[in-house]
Order: C-alpha cells, then structure tokens, then sequence
DNA sequence: TCAATAGTGTCTTTAAGACAATATGTA
DNA sequence: TACATATTGTCTTAAAGACACTATTGA
C-alpha cells in the first residue's frame, strides 16, 4: 500500500483542496509511473448512493415506490429504494437501473421483464450536503423513473417491505424536508398499508420526491413520456388521465383530445377500439401507440395557476 | 481502526452490493451503538469532484471558462474548472462556488466581488462512468454558471493557466466527447490566445459541455437568467445580443423588444437611458434592470428549426 | 331509459411572426 | 448626408380555452 507521500492529496479535513498543487510535484515522472503510484484509498472517503423516484400510476393516481429501512440509520422508516455505486463496475445510468430492479423485486417472470424494459429513467439531480447521512459524506445520485403499473414489489436485500405509495399521501411540506439528517425516529407502524396520517421520509427523501415530483410535471409539458405510465396500446382518456394524476388537475377532455391529435408525432392510430366502453358508460375510444416525437411542438402547457405567475 | 467485520459492508469490488444486508447482523446493536463501530474507509473508494461550465458574454459572442491542466492525467489539456469536494466540510453547491472563484483568481478586489455575487450557479447534471478519469472512478456534479463579462482570470493553484475561451472555437462533435477516458495526449502549444484549430477537452468535458449549452439554451426560454450575463442596468438590445449569442440565432429587433416588455416580471424600467447611442448610429436605448419574476409567462420560445422537428 | 363519456365543431382571446414606419442617433 | 438602430404600429396566422353538440355505450 502506497503511503501518503506517493499518493496524490492526502487524507485529512482538507483532501481535495488542490489536486494538482500536490501533483505537480511528480511531473518529472511520466504519466505512466505516476498513474502506477496512484492509491485511491489516500482520500478522506465520500460515499456515492443511487436513489430513484420511480413513479407509476395505480387506480388513477400518482404513486411512488418505497422500501422500508430494514437496518440503521432510520431503522423502519420509509425511504426511496436505492444504494451504493459499486466503485469501478458501473455507470450511474446502471446503477440506478439495477437498484430499480433488484431491490424492489422486479426481477423474472417475462411480463415484469417487458414493463421493466419500457420504463424511462433519466438523472434528477445529485444532493451531497455534508450530515444528510449520520455514518459519513454521502453524496446521493437521484433518478427519476416514470413506469407502467407494476406488479406489487417484492422487498429486496436491504429492505422488511417495499410498496407503491400513494404520492397525496406523503407529507412533502419544507418542513419535513431537512436537508441534513435529524435524529432517526423509529416509525414502525406508519406502512403502505395500515398506516395513519402522512409519512415523512428518511434522509432528504422528501425533498428528493418533491424535487422528483416537479421535474416530472415539466417533463410531460415538453415531451411525451406521459406514454410511459401506460401500457403499450392506450387511449386518449388513459393519456388525459395521467396529465391529471401528475398535474393533479382536471383537463377539459375535448380540448385535450384535439391538442394531443395536433402534435406531430405524439400518438399514432392503431385503427382499432377498446373491447369495451368506460366503466361508467360511455363509446368505445380508439387506441394509440406512442409515436417517433422526442419533443413536443408544440408543448402540452399546464393550465397557468394564479398563485405561480407572481 | 475498526477491522472490515465492524464495518457496514466489506471493501472490495462489490462493496456497496447490499448494504443492509450486512447491516442485518448489526440489528441488536443500539443506533448510536452501531454508528459510533461504523468506519467510512471500509468502502471501495469513489472520489467526488465538481466542475463548473462557466458561461460569460465577451465582445458579443459566448465564451466558456477553461483552465489548461497542470499535471497527470491530461497535463496541458484544457479543462473545465474544477476540483474534489472536501470531504465532510462543505456541499456541492458551496464546492462549485468556491471552486469557481479560486481556481481562476476570481477573488478580492471589490468590483469582481461584486460581479461574483451576482453569478447564477445550478446544477447540470452528474457524470460517473467507471473509467471517465484513468486514476480511480470519479463521480463529477458538473454546475452551470452564468456570469456577467468578468476580468481574465488569474490560474489558480491546480493549473497553469485559465481563460474564457469562445464556445465556437471547441470541438463538441460527438466525436471528440469520449464518455470514457482515452490515452491522454500532451495538447501544449493549443492555448487560449495564439492556438490552431479546434481544441478537444480533457476527461469526458466536452460532453459536460455540450450538455451544459444545452441547459443554458433551454433555460433562457422559460427563465428570466439571461440577465445574469448582463450588467444590474441594461437595454433591450443588449438583452437580445445574449438571446442572439446563446442560441446561436438572429432575432427580429421589433418582435423581441415588444415580447420582453410584454412578460410581467421580466425587466423594470429605470427611467434613463443609455448616454450615447449605438457605436454605428441609431437613437438611445432606455435601461431596464431585472425583474422579480422567477419564471416567464409566455416563455420566450426558441424559433422552431425545421431540423429539430422530426 | 338515463347518465356518462368519446369525439367533433365553433367561436373568442391570446400570442407569435412578418413587415412597415418613424424618430434619433453616429460617422 | 447616409446609414444604422430603437421603438411602435399593423396585419396575419397559430394556438389555447370555453362551450356546445352528437353519437355510443354501460347500468
């Protein structure tokens, strides 16, 4: 093991301050040799985690999928699914995907492994405050992931249960989103399910939802992947309903039909109906499949709501 | 120092695999008993760095913040600024900013003082391929900047030189964007000032950077920031010369100063004007200094490229 | 039969864009 | 004087939203 003095910027409070003031020292040996010379371990550790904000749509409304703590920090409380970046093995990309997969469940049996295969993940946003984990500097990549309704997840490895949660009942207000960690509160009881009242997450869990939550309500005004909480083959009721559900507004089901037709490359006929009307009566709508856009032109704007135009 | 059987989870290639399941037999122990025989080093390694796109407006067109590499990996390449975060003492956020202003001088001298101060920072995005740094897997949160035009900079501790350098001027094909490191091959003599031909960046930067335009082009449209490219007092025609630059477009003079008017929020008259026309003729313009609204009501959207439409 | 809903038609209002016109500067 | 440019006016077209209407289905 190499010591401090081959290593490029030694441990301590201060590691990283300047990388290369300490490097600048080896420049008479070639890049080779002082690559050879590198130890990784020299530096005041950070930890890197993946979480992900998977949301789905179940029975109409929004739901995210979380995973109860089955070990210390926040033993028993409900956190977003997630975990370590195995160091050298992956990108964040796979990383993300595998902790999707792996600890909730979602793994064989090939109707799961179709959805799996058309959820949509995309990079949300990195939080690193300092004390947002008590065991160390915990910087956390945050995934966003939008699927179709999914079986029931089975808990993986890290986690006593994990579930789909109704997102309205979730107590996201700012002030149960600290930004560092408080003192864990064991919270045994409070589980989909069975619970009582509204959940506050573990870690900055809830500001990652909130956050998670905001960048999809945008992320489906200016592109379609709404597509991607529904199966397949979809109607242009399923689409309204899941605007509604991420909105959580009531569109005008005639100007919203139109809009949806008028975007060049958001849905394409299949020419055929469902087997059947609505549930509360009503004609059979036809069907659609998402089409070749990547953008909306033009976009699906939210109804503008007073108290945000300032 | 506590032994790999007290830790967490072992280090080794698949450290991180599973983190509560090692947690598991530590389930009898109290919380604080468990934290205080937890030892951070027992992880796999993974450094966490930050790297600024820096956006600025010079003599018209769109300049980027780089600082050329004093030492192994990519010695004399040109670079994002940018360095680790420390560990335990700060946030991202405050690693951005702070490295912002000390790898390139940015610092004392009262009127800079005030031009940093009014640079806006988010946060674009976070790169982590396995091998995207040739030493060890580093984790970047890559944050965007906009600044108003700023003094030379002065190179910092970690290069051997730094300097806005004009966005056409690189090479952003995909091509030269390796998401993964590559033989690092010594650039000298490719300097901001006196170079030949389009410069490639050190690490996977020129995709940070590619995607960093991207967020910036997009964020002029719903946003009010293109402000933070311009002095506290300015016109309408220099606020379309960082519409112009940005995007890479000529606009209509007319139609763009009555849409800006147009938004509420967006600017606020001073009630002056300008105290000589333009240098080739034509009235003074009247000054306008930013509003408070946070978001654009229309947005200012880009003109629709046919190319982009698909 | 009744109520709910898919889908279309029409009209108003708002915003975007093309283009023209005028006034005020610089060189 | 010649030319550039800030600013305003006008007109056309596109899009959003309110509302009405018809047809089809489940209960």
């Amino acid at each position: 093991m190499a010591t401090d003095e081959t290593g490029p910027s030694p441990a301590g409070p201060r590691a990283g301050q300047d990388r290369a003031g300490q490097e600048r020292s080896e420049r008479d040996q070639s890049e080779q040799e002082w690559l050879a010379a590198y130890d990784p371990r020299a530096y005041t550790p950070v930890a890197v985690t993946v979480d992900v904000v998977a949301l789905t749509l179940r029975h109409g409304s929004l739901h995210v999928l979380l995973v109860e703590r089955a070990a210390p920090p926040y033993q028993g409380s409900w956190a977003l699914p997630g975990g370590f970046l195995r160091a050298g093995e992956e990108d964040l990309d796979g990383a993300a995907a595998r902790e999707l997969a792996e600890e909730t469940g979602l793994l064989g049996g090939s109707e799961v492994e179709a959805a799996l295969s058309r959820i949509y993940l995309e990079q949300l946003g990195t939080y690193g405050a300092p004390h947002r984990d008590p065991r160390m500097h915990v910087v956390s990549v945050a995934y966003l992931a939008f699927a179709p309704d999914l079986p029931d997840p089975q808990a993986g490895t890290d986690a006593a249960a994990a579930g789909w949660y109704p997102v309205a009942d979730l107590d996201l207000r700012p002030s149960s989103r600290p930004e560092a960690a408080v003192v864990p509160v064991d919270t045994h009881g409070g589980g989909v399910g069975g619970h009582s009242g509204p959940l506050t997450l573990a870690f900055d869990h809830a500001r990652i939802l909130a956050d998670g939550l905001d960048r999809a309500r945008a992320k489906i005004e200016y592109s379609p992947l709404a597509t991607a909480f529904l199966p397949y083959d979809f109607t242009i009721p399923d689409l309204r309903a899941v605007y509604e559900a991420v909105w959580d507004e009531k569109l005008h089901p005639g100007n919203f039909h139109r809009k949806v037709l008028s975007v060049p490359g958001f849905v394409e006929s299949t020419g055929t109906t469902t087997e059947r009307g609505g549930a509360r009566g009503g004609p059979r709508a036809r069907t659609y499949h998402a089409g070749d856009a990547q953008l909306l032109h033009p976009a699906l704007l939210r109804p503008a709501r007073e108290d945000e135009i300032r």
